[in-house]
DNA sequence: CGGAATAACGTG
DNA sequence: ATGCACGTTATTCCGC
């Protein structure tokens, strides 16, 4: 017998509702929202590979008068309106489906569900096999052994599959059944009465005993009390419940095969539309075959809206081109393999006149770069690290479009040059590829440098730039090239002993175990823990498998000895794996490890560090910490190591104006301490270890938003003692409590939140209305502004610091930042006068109401480094 | 085999 | 439901 064609139905409202739920709301970057779309989409498209139907087709709902309401007024009466974020695009999705060429249906009077009915009804009796998806419990009534209904479970990407079978399992019910159980209970969301009273429980009851609503009132007598009171009474209602819960299976649409057989897409159409919205990894699912009609129109599209390609003269001689007064540069960098963190040219492309410099042309960087020209570039560090890494001295950038679209919009993944050239209406722009290609780049710099200084003043981020984050950037490119020392023995040496501890804690953990597996895998060691030693286990990861991070094992440690070890051979993996080892793989030639800060990832203007990140060097902990002795000076130098005090919480104290908090900073007391005799009304002399150690955990958590919650999870106390802790501080401290509320309003009203510098960060979600999703978003107001303006902080005092230290002629170098630390590496004999020049640039970067306060100290290597007595000016 | 997702964990 | 901002590692999963 061969297999039964197929028909594929889609719920399109309940489908595309579930979608925009599930995903967060996203747009166009014009604004038009298509998260619903797009995950009805890829849903779309993963059954259409998965079950390969030979036909398909849509349904939506059409308006709020259908036969149902005719029956009954009040019905779904009590639906809110859809969200105005949601609506628009139903008309979309339709749109998107009729380029597609998968038909959809929508008739007056019916409802989604009536209609896949009758398709899947009419299929039924033709021999089809039927899948039906929605996330709607009524179409189970439609299960039979012709039909199937997914139901999306959890958002979308999960779902079942109903036939009688495994509705009998799961529910117990046949599928006429599911009709009569939602004439017994009713539905508030539709407002379907049902039989006031009764509920999930007793209906399911009533089924399994009686059959049918017309079986229990055949029966009604051999039911007693209360319950036979509710059912006589509303014996109407029931029976109104059931006509209304009743899918029709004779709405107004014919099952017609060849209107509904899969076809291919209207092509041109359908890639037109996909690039309007923006739907990237979509969008080869609409590519046409090369060669086809469609094909070329495309092709034909792009034609007309492509930049004109420049053509460019290829220079290799030395000295033919030299980069001076106004110079639009793209750069094509490469990374030498064996010379980790050492970017070079392949190739300069230049604007105008249209050059690609090239080969020999790039052997002497100073005879390329003129010191007083003005460069326009799009993302210039690397180009200005190669510049410092040969010794050249490079002039100050022009303009960094890369930079600027960064503060206009800081939530952006990526800043790739043809993206912001077409969402400016510059065209679209040749790809990387050839030196003509490269230089047409180059050649739009301008004309979008102007539109982005444009967007710069007119959101008053223009001086933000100007004076930070654009000068940042050769200082940055600076330390880059200059690295910071590493002792390859010292490395060598970590790696072999805790290769040594790791292999003596994995035999001590397959004897504890019985078995040998991989410790490593969270997997294989949760069911070594839960399932094989039976060990109580604490929280699931979202995924459902067991949970074993060190909170659980923290907790399992009083249980086994085997937790113990587990939590020693992660710390001691980590070492090795993250840093020990990974560290010796990133030494370049010259002995130093290179670092990359990037200046456009984080979303609060702070900057992150990769290959390597430099920002996570182990700390707290002291078998990590010793890692920092491989960080060393060269001879005769030392590291000097400069942080500042307590920054966030000095900004909190500068923005909320709270006077407890402002007195504590002005008077330099110990601000844990401070917090804590506050809030226990006791002297600060009668603060225990204890007592500051949970005024710190609030102190901490307040940047953060936390919780009470959160706040007893950290320190170990109730959730009723944390509360009472929370509204005490508030009560000391109200600015600090005034301040959080502000900034909530603030994103509220301005859709963004901002820092001292006139930094911003949109928060779109701040008016979400998933519960989680608001409330993050209002974490984010709160902490946004005190990590932005610290980052915005930090970074002017690195521009300070460097500008003072070619002031006073140091040969000292600054060499690494991170976040409220500056490291610099010092000829012994310059250190006392850097160290004065740091502490003052530092502490005089920004005025705050409160006074800001450095630490300096001083060291062979990273982890000796020691408090450093600044001398004073005689 | 390569990329993406997941779980875990290092820093400020 | 429950603490902000990052980057890296090893494992696992999925599709080619």
């Amino acid at each position: 017998m061969s297999k039964p064609e197929k028909l594929l139905l889609l719920d399109g409202n309940s489908l595309a509702n579930r979608a925009f739920y599930a995903l967060r709301l996203f747009s166009t970057s014009d604004g038009v929202y298509t998260n619903a779309v797009y995950g009805f989409l890829t849903m779309l498209f993963k059954l259409l590979d998965e079950e390969k139907p030979e036909y398909v087709a849509v349904a939506f709902d059409k308006g709020r008068q259908t036969f149902r309401t005719a029956m009954y007024e009040e019905y779904k009466a009590t639906r809110k309106a859809p969200p105005e974020e949601f609506r628009p695009q139903l008309d979309l999705l339709r749109e998107v489906l009729t380029a597609l060429n998968i038909p959809w249906f929508r008739v007056d009077d019916y409802e989604a569900d009536d209609i896949l009915g009758t398709l899947a009804h009419q299929a039924a009796e033709q021999g089809l096999q039927t899948l039906i998806v929605t996330g709607d419990r009524d179409a189970l009534q439609l299960v039979s052994d012709q039909v199937t209904v997914v139901m999306t479970k959890k958002g979308i990407s999960e779902t079942v599959r109903f036939d009688p079978e495994t509705l009998k399992a799961e529910y117990g019910l046949a599928p006429e059944q599911v009709i009569d159980l939602k004439a017994l209970m009713g539905d508030a969301s539709d407002n379907i009465p049902g039989v006031p009273g009764v509920g999930e429980k007793t209906a399911l009851k009533l089924l399994a005993q009686y059959g049918s609503v017309d079986g229990v009132y055949a029966h009604l007598d051999e039911i007693k009390g209360a319950l036979h009171k509710k059912l006589s009474e509303n014996r109407d209602k029931a029976e109104l419940s059931r006509e209304l819960a009743t899918i029709a299976l004779d709405a107004p649409v014919r099952f017609d095969r060849e209107e509904l057989r899969r076809r291919e897409p209207n092509y041109a159409e359908a890639y037109a539309l996909f690039q309007r919205l923006e739907f990237k990894s979509l969008l080869s699912r609409v590519t046409p075959p090369e060669g086809s009609a469609a094909a070329e129109a495309i092709a034909e599209a792009a034609e007309a809206a492509a930049v004109e390609v420049v053509t460019a003269e290829v220079v290799d001689r030395p000295g033919a081109v030299r980069l001076s007064g106004d110079a639009a540069v793209l750069a094509h960098m490469t990374v030498d393999p064996g010379n980790p963190g050492r970017p070079r040219p392949v190739g300069v492309a230049v604007g105008d006149p249209p050059a690609w410099v090239e080969g020999e042309a790039l052997a002497d960087p100073a005879a390329l770069v003129d010191p007083d020209a003005r460069l326009t570039g799009h993302d210039l560090k690397p180009l200005y690290n190669w510049l410092y890494a040969r010794g050249a001295e490079p002039p100050a950038p022009a303009f960094d479009t890369a930079l600027a679209a960064y503060l206009l919009d800081p939530t952006r993944s990526t800043y790739d040059l043809a993206d912001l050239c077409r969402q400016h209406g510059l065209g679209e722009l040749p790809p990387a590829e050839t030196p003509d290609f490269w230089v047409t780049r180059a050649s739009v710099l301008p004309e979008l440098r102007r539109r982005l200084e444009a967007e710069l003043a007119a959101q008053r981020m223009d001086r933000l730039y100007r004076e930070v984050e654009l000068p940042l950037m050769p200082i940055l490119a600076e330390m880059e090239a200059v690295g910071v020392g590493v002792d390859p023995a010292a490395l060598h040496e970590m790696s072999v002993e805790l290769e040594r501890r790791i292999l003596h804690l994995s035999q001590e953990i397959y004897e504890l175990a019985g078995t040998q597996f991989n410790i490593s895998s969270p997997k294989q060691l949760g069911e070594v823990l839960f399932v094989k030693l039976g060990l109580p286990h604490g929280k699931k990861t979202k995924s459902g498998g067991y949970s074993t991070d060190a909170e659980v094992l923290e907790e399992l440690a009083v249980e086994h000895p085997i937790a113990a070890r587990v939590l020693d051979y992660r710390t001691l993996t980590k070492l090795k794996g993250t840093y020990v080892d990974a560290l010796g793989q990133l030494i370049a030639r010259d002995g130093r490890i290179h670092t990359t800060f990037t200046q456009t990832v984080a979303e609060t203007g702070r900057l992150s560090s990769k290959d390597p990140n430099l920002q996570n060097i182990p700390i707290r902990i002291e078998e990590g910490r010793r890692i920092r002795k491989a960080f060393v000076a060269r001879p005769g130098h030392v590291l000097l190591s400069a942080d500042y005090s307590q920054i966030e919480l000095r900004v909190v104290a500068h923005f909320s104006g709270d006077p407890a908090l402002r007195e504590a900073f002005l008077r330099d007391q110990d601000i844990h301490t401070r917090t804590a005799a506050e809030v226990w009304g006791v002297p600060m002399e009668a603060v225990t270890p204890d007592m500051r150690r949970q005024a710190k955990a609030v102190n901490f958590g307040l940047i953060y938003g936390q919780t009470d919650y959160g706040l007893a999870r950290s320190v170990g106390i109730t959730r009723a003692e944390a509360r009472a802790f929370i509204e005490t501080y508030f009560a000391k401290f109200a600015g600090v409590k005034r301040y959080m509320e502000e900034k909530k309003a603030e994103a509220r009203e301005k859709g963004y939140v901002t820092t001292l510098d006139g930094r911003r960060r949109p928060l779109p979600e701040i008016t979400h209305r998933v519960f989680n999703v608001r409330q993050n978003a209002e974490r984010m107001a709160i902490n946004t502004p005190i990590q932005g303006t610290a980052a915005d902080l930090m970074k002017r005092a690195m521009i300070a610091v460097r500008r003072a230290m070619r002031a006073e002629g140091l040969s000292a170098r600054m060499i690494l930042q991170v976040h409220d630390e500056l490291v610099f590496e010092c000829p012994t004999e310059e250190l006392d006068r850097l160290a004065r020049l740091v502490r003052r640039e530092m502490e005089g970067a920004m005025q705050l109401d409160v006074p800001l306060k450095v630490e300096v100290k001083a060291g062979p290597d990273w982890y000796s480094v020691e408090p450093y007595e600044v001398r004073q000016d005689a």
